[in-house]
DNA sequence: ATCATTATTTACCATACATTCAAGAGTGAC
DNA sequence: GTCACTCTTGAATGTATGGTAAATAATGAT
């Protein structure tokens, strides 16, 4: 609690909203410390002492991203049926991925897909974190059908993984250069096949 | 058509088939000259010789990609339905992600979907080269709306963006470690969201 | 005031990187 | 057999990379 030593003279939440920005349009192995300290205005030695190393100054932006970025898959979570939380989920994507004033696509894809051996850790930290996100579906989806909205036909984890894919579809549509009104039109008609 | 002077010791396709490979494995950054020949069993100056440099390298594996490894897009375009096309190119897609001899997913797509400032000739070339790739099938729902196999009221790059979107998303699916029977059902849940 | 503690600044380090040079070796033309 | 030509081998070049050491500066505790 007690603050002893030399305070730090930048914010370490803001810095590292600088940092998601330079991993979101240049990826994880197309930065470079260079990159993230002018980004971020810090020297070299501030960045490693707040953030311990390059593959540690990703995973916490990617925690930022997932927290500030991303928050709108608890709102659609909160939904009260599946389809509903289909809904918001796919909508509320295509919206965050064609932000006017930030990188186009999402950082989680964008950040590595495949890497350097060396590098492998990050791409197996991206796909598990991935993952995560998918999971949340899938027990919601769950929950629907031990709730009635949902027939117990339906398979939980197929759904989430349709919704996956369709929003990992949407991202690197959205780096490309699809505009938000192209890809609210895929969105709809992906929705088209979801239940109900 | 003289081969005049040292003959080439390897061959040069050959070559292409294992930097192909590396790419796909590891990405455009990812991936360094002594990457490149190792697999390809060649010596540095070699490489150069033969395909300029690692760019060169990369827009020469591209292609024999395309050419070699997404051949079933020339199959789908050629089925008689608009309909037929859809579904012969995401079945097909899937499998073609995950071939068990082969790395998961799609080399135009995990090559590079963000980079490096200086690299960023090869993230274009890859946007590129997939809205080529939509475009045909723009113009082939074109066709098929032409044909009266369409409905007029569909929109053909709408439908192809839909595809393009799927197979992108299956594709970091598949990378991230989906199999492929997990992969089919999404496919065919999108199907659903096709036409007819 | 002194000290322990933590940040900042500046410079450095070892390695890895893409690219190329220089010398030698294998081929066809004459 | 010599020459022009092209490939291979091995080494080198210059730069960029991630990471760190040493000295200095700012704070709280005593």
């Amino acid at each position: 609690m007690a603050a002893r030593g030399r305070p730090r003279e930048f914010d370490v939440d803001e810095a590292l909203e600088r940092a998601v920005d330079v991993f979101w349009r240049q990826g994880y192995e197309g930065t470079t410390l260079e990159d993230l300290t002018n980004a971020m205005s810090i020297s070299r030695p501030s960045l490693y002492a707040a953030f311990g190393n390059k593959e540690g100054t990703f995973r916490q932006a990617i925690g930022r991203y997932a927290r500030v970025e991303m928050s709108y898959i608890d709102a659609a979570l909160a939904m009260p049926t599946a389809r509903a939380v289909a809904e918001h989920y796919l909508r509320s994507n295509v919206v965050s991925i064609t932000l006017p004033d930030r990188p186009r696509g999402c950082l989680s894809i964008q950040g590595g897909l495949a890497g350097h051996p060396a590098d492998q850790r990050i791409v197996d930290f991206l796909n598990e974190s991935r993952g995560a996100g998918e999971a949340r579906f899938v027990r919601r989806f769950q929950q629907a059908i031990d709730e009635g909205d949902l027939s117990a036909a339906e398979d939980p984890a197929e759904l989430a993984r349709y919704l996956a894919t369709v929003t990992a579809g949407l991202a690197v549509q959205a780096s490309a250069g699809a505009t938000r009104a192209e890809l609210a039109r895929v969105a709809e008609r992906a929705l088209a096949a979801f239940p109900q």
